[in-house]
DNA sequence: TGTTTTAACTTGACAATGTAAAGATACCCG
DNA sequence: CGGGTATCTTTACATTGTCAAGTTAAAACA
């Protein structure tokens, strides 16, 4: 089916092969052109699945997103706590980009978070890795016998979020000297 | 001179041609041949002054950061003690990018802070907001009389930063629907 | 089964872009 | 004043995103 006049699968095997593309060459690097090469399907191929070079890049998106998911809810199944599995989550963030640094610059890059928020449309809610945070950070009250205000658990999430968000900015600096240990912070994360 | 064979300043034209591009129309738009056209010279002559591109991008960026550096500045002056001066900076901090999020997109998108701190080198030291940050940081242990390892700093520090920074990339993000109120957090930020 | 419709792909073309090479121009230093 | 040099232009080329028109094969239908 490989070498027939229809490819068979080429939409995966087109976001396939652009994750790799970004994974050894880096965002810059990804073409439409290379991708559709890569396939061994001519330059115009795309077009079939993907109205633009957006939308294709919005594919690959949704799809590096599903694989951090992963790992966040690996991080947080069989935890004893919520607070002990917030703490995982920011481990887990942190340790997903720090493994793939091309994954944080192509996802937080260019629109930054807008993006995502973008995508939140195709996952009909809010974004799903801080959907999971809410919902953990909403246990974690619970189980500590806390009320907090609507806006009290915004800030506290928003804030909560931009620590570990901010903290992997800067572990994916690359050539950086910074001997920062996460392990030393993660105890302060909650408020 | 605007009119001879020699442009007279084209350097300086090019850097304030790209900043008002960004301005208008996002990075997106910006290329060398837009950039030379506003200049009204050709295609190439930004060669003379730039490597490539990516050169020019370079020192559009650093013009961008000392604007950025002087409302930190402005911002630190005159206050009465180095904790009013932190809070000062992470509101200019937050309002600089919230009134220009084509700047904060610009400067933090792509590579990150990869790209301030390659900019550092030209600066021949540390990030100047950081440096600023540091010694406002060192002062205000100095007036509350606290003590802290090397290593503690840089957490307190990193945790700072983390927090302005990841609370700006979601307040530049378009559409967003938080009615977050920065002042609700300020008095939290030192630990 | 034979025909038609349609989705998936190819080919060819075009404009925009980054960049290099070679030439033109005018300013500066002797 | 004259040559040297930095600045700018012209021309050219490869890469890229995108479109339009044609081609193929698979599915739908009669």
């Amino acid at each position: 089916m490989a070498d027939s006049y229809h490819h068979g699968n080429l939409r995966e095997a087109l976001i396939d092969a652009g994750i790799k593309i970004i994974n050894e060459n880096g965002e810059e690097n990804l073409s439409l052109r290379k991708v559709a090469a890569a396939c061994g399907v001519s330059h115009a191929a795309p077009y079939a699945h993907f109205k633009d070079k957006e939308e294709l890049i919005d594919a690959i998106k949704a799809n590096v997103t599903d694989k951090f998911m992963e790992k966040l809810i690996e991080a947080v199944e069989g935890k004893p706590s919520a607070d002990a599995a917030i703490i995982a989550m920011g481990r887990a963030y942190v340790t997903f980009f720090s493994k793939n640094p091309d994954y944080f610059i192509f996802l937080f890059g260019k629109q930054n978070i807008t993006a995502h928020l973008k995508m939140s449309k195709e996952y009909k809610g809010d974004y799903p890795p801080f959907l999971l945070l809410r919902r953990m950070y909403l246990l974690h009250l619970e189980e500590n016998g806390l009320e907090k205000t609507v806006e009290e658990q915004e800030i506290d999430l928003i804030k909560i979020w931009s620590i570990v968000h901010g903290m992997t900015s800067i572990a994916c600096m690359k050539g950086v000297k910074s001997s920062f240990n996460w392990n030393d912070i993660d105890e302060r994360l909650l408020t």
